[in-house]
DNA sequence: TCCCCTCTGGGCAGATTGTTCATGATGATC
DNA sequence: GATCATCATGAACAATCTGCCCAGAGGGGA
């Protein structure tokens, strides 16, 4: 499985204009219109490019806030309590770490008081044992990967 | 500025298959199609969706390790290092939450060594008083958006 | 040298896009 | 109750793009 500047090239131009048409894209890199349309097949079959899902400004939809929460699970629960969290809708992300907490949570919420809600539904989860909970103020460096890509596309 | 099920439920569509045309949405909708046009034209104008970048496994492309930094930054420092972290190309994500630390960051690498350099460059940022870290073994929720758009969608 | 793989450039029929228009339905305003 | 603005519909148009096919060229490895 390869991965080239070419297909760093044209994830890039895809990030800027997700919508582009296979055939703009190949006029933009250079390139043939089979090639974009075979390194994008590729790209998929890989796993490497599993999608182009909206990215939305959550908080423009009403969800203004973002939360955090380090959990500390009891012993062997884990999956257990990973599951319970995905049942919940506010919650946007679990990661499992190393360190002092065992499992992180990334949730959002309408206000302070559905804030609260969300909150206490996710450290009332059974297996849950001490919490640490903190609010996102802003976002300096909003999720991303371009940088990376642009390392690979010899930017 | 509004946000109904109708909009929901071509979100859900699109995070399904993103690359699907306004033709066939409209199809799977059961709308007209300049309804569908003009929703996007709508949710992009509002700020609401602000794009469809490419979801790429960073995994697959050779950056298999995800880590978490907790940074406790000296007084009134903090933008200024919230810049220099967002010139790290291995930093995808800075958040300033409240709480014990003061910025939050998420960080991918290639291996443990690597890793180690990109850590020793987080932390090296001036400005970077204590930092704890840990590294993700597992990811049960990957960010999503898809269950509140589905609350919404009434699904 | 030969083989394999990829990129290229072309062509085809069929589908989709952006756009505009007139027509209803809905709901708010006066 | 009448009027107006807003939004969805369905249809039409030319222009473009898509998926698919093919033959040929070039580079790398056996």
């Amino acid at each position: 499985m390869t991965f080239d500047a070419l297909d760093a090239r044209l994830l890039l131009l895809l990030t800027d204009a997700p919508r582009l048409g296979v055939l703009e894209c190949a006029r933009r890199l250079g390139v043939a219109r089979g090639t974009v349309q075979a390194r994008l097949d590729r790209l998929s079959a890989d796993g490497v490019l599993t999608g182009f899902p909206p990215e939305l400004r959550l908080d423009a939809l009403g969800y203004g806030l973002t939360a955090f929460a380090v959990l500390e699970i009891a012993q062997g629960r884990r999956g257990e309590v990973a599951e319970e969290l995905a049942a919940i809708d506010e919650v946007c992300e679990v990661h499992a770490t190393t360190g002092q907490g065992d499992l992180f949570v990334r949730m959002v919420a309408r206000s302070n008081d559905d804030l609260q809600r969300v909150i206490d539904e996710v450290v009332g989860v059974p297996g849950v044992r001490r919490t640490s909970t903190s609010i996102a103020l802003s976002t300096p460096v909003a999720p991303r990967v371009r940088p990376l890509l642009e390392r690979i596309a010899q930017g």
